[in-house]
DNA sequence: TTGTATGCGTTATCAA
DNA sequence: TTGATAACGCATACAA
């Protein structure tokens, strides 16, 4: 009998149904339109409802929680927030999961293994009803995801994939953007070009160098392996920026002419301007430069960064969409199928980049 | 009489009893280490952990939750991820929270008065154990956060501070600041100074200003009306290099000569190099930069901007240990006060400025 | 059309 | 040193 004993604030359920004369039951049936609401009459419907208002109830979640098994929330996992590839990634999932008025449960693993499994713990903990893990990096293993399949948790990737079909994914299509950014170039007039490519244990790295190769293949452009270097393994995110200056800076020592450079992504390729204007060489006078992803800053860079775009804001919704599909197939017991999408680049034409000079050899 | 009709995964704390031999009430008692623990035999804990271990036991978060009140989660509310700003803060609130092993739950206002309302809403009801909001702008009134001091929901304020002394703050010093950017500058012999000043709905543009002002007060420095520009009211965070890139091209077709120009924050800053250089005026040669916040990019956009630092993650982490500290004293029923914290700024010097000419008139 | 009773998985208060 | 038992606040099967 400590009802009443005080001030506590919290307004139950019990305190509308006494306020309103009706039943914790009816009041619940109410409050939440349950299917058995279209038998309660208008006036109790009324009664009740202005009860609550007037109490300023507000339903307790972690109760609902208990019993529904839901707790409204995602859980969604970071591999490196530092990385600028993530917030438009972040504000799409954000956004999605907003309009369905779930909350995320925010986790960044700072791109160590350890903090990856103890955030994961902690999101079970919690009940997400999902997850979705953002990351390029491989080192992921699928086992580390396998107590979610076992529990029903539906979770997608961004950013990379997994084997088997437990887990959904996003990813753009690589091989398609590599193929782009090279035949921008190309279509430019550009035939000497020189490669940074992206270290192996990123899982985008091969498949974007492939577009490149097949499209060089196809309109018989040569690769010259003197122009081509491959950034080193690194969880840095400002690496990329790093390996590109270094790697660029490398390139001009070779004394090998070359007028325009592909980065393997976007910071690689403002790393490569900063080397090119340093040691006097202008962008795009005389190098064209062309990154990937388009992330914030390429837009503010100078001169701003052609590149190819991948659309991730959208590839956060599809996350968001693809669990959701789980989700809901889970509480309404159906099955389903986790589904894997791959989104088209696009090619983003700035001001880095433009003709190659009529003038000197050209091929 | 549901149980063992099946597949259900989850293993409950009766699962660990009865496998034990003990009851519900024991393995309580030893899974958390409550103070009865001290009463139970070393015998009994071992065999519980062993069972709990054998069967795979994890606390059901939500039952606790209900029974404890506690959540372990904290909401943290950015009015716009997309400002460069925020991310090192984020990261900064992430680390400390992550320590406590307390979760994040992740909001973004967008810079909507009426999504912030919303996710207020969605944040109570999850049972956020405290709140920290990341703004600079002036419009959340205290009405906003009244909710919260009612239900005994520590909050702390990030980038701007609200009157009265019911929620905790993190602010850098932006008087201070302000001295000492035009230090710098003063120090490296520029006198004809242009400034780009913030607008007037943020918190930090009026005290900046007054900072300048003093310092060149005090060491009888002219501030010429006519180089001295003001940002208009926005909610878009890129606006501020758009601002700075406009403001600048005005300034310079004012054909009053400056050595050096000081941006409200970095991106002014940068779209004022951005306008600069377009306009055949070199930086730092021919004229100074210098920033306000560094934001990740200033260390990497060419040149890379001397700025004035805040210690953002930092101040992250103080958001977190106001709120943990509120949180804790209401755990601990002792009474406490709500702190605000005032950080210092920091002069980072790097690319964009340099000593004005010797030649020509420098005052 | 509404009320009663029960259980979700824990923890806390007693009693044994 | 351990075990019953009763909440926490809600939602549902079932009874009325």
């Amino acid at each position: 009998m400590k009802r009443g004993s005080g001030k506590d604030l919290t307004v139950t359920m019990r305190d509308v149904a006494k306020s309103s004369g009706f039943s914790p039951a009816t009041v619940s049936i109410v409050l939440n339109n349950a299917p058995l609401a279209r038998y309660i009459a208008p006036a109790t419907k009324k009664r009740i409802e202005d009860a609550a208002k007037k109490l300023g109830y507000r339903p307790n979640a972690m109760a609902r929680f208990l019993r529904s098994k839901r707790s409204h929330s995602v859980g969604v996992m970071f591999f490196d927030i530092a990385d600028p590839f993530c917030i438009p990634v972040l504000r799409g999932i954000e956004n999605a999961l907003y309009q369905s008025s779930y909350v995320q449960i925010f986790a960044d693993a700072h791109n160590q293994r350890n903090r990856f499994e103890r955030y994961l713990e902690m999101l079970l903990d919690h009940h997400v009803e999902a997850l979705i893990v953002v990351a390029n990096w491989l080192f992921v293993d699928i086992h580390l995801l396998a107590d979610l399949s076992k529990r029903n948790i539906p979770a997608a990737t961004i950013g990379f994939e997994l084997p088997g079909d437990t887990v959904g994914s996003v990813m753009v299509d690589n091989e398609a953007g590599g193929r782009l950014a090279l035949e921008h170039l190309h279509h430019l007039g550009h035939r000497k070009i020189a490669f940074i490519r992206g270290p192996k244990m990123l899982i985008d790295s091969a498949p974007r160098w492939r577009g490149i190769q097949k499209y060089a293949h196809s309109v018989g452009l040569e690769i010259d392996p003197a122009l081509v270097l491959q950034l080193p393994d690194s969880f840095d995110p400002n690496s990329g920026f790093e390996g590109g200056y270094r790697f660029t800076e490398e390139l001009l020592q070779r004394r090998k002419r070359f007028t325009a450079l592909m980065g393997f992504d976007d910071m690689t390729a403002l790393g490569a301007i900063r080397a090119l204007t340093k040691a006097g060489v202008k962008v795009p006078e005389h190098c064209s430069v062309v990154g990937f992803d388009d992330v914030p800053l390429s837009a503010l860079a100078a001169p701003s960064l052609t590149t190819v775009r991948q659309p991730l804001e959208e590839m956060g919704n599809q996350a968001v969409n693809i669990i959701m599909e789980g989700v809901n197939a889970g509480v309404e017991k159906r099955d389903w199928r986790i589904s894997r999408q791959k989104m088209n680049p696009e090619l983003v034409i700035r001001d880095s980049t433009r003709a190659a000079a009529l003038t000197g050899s050209d091929d």
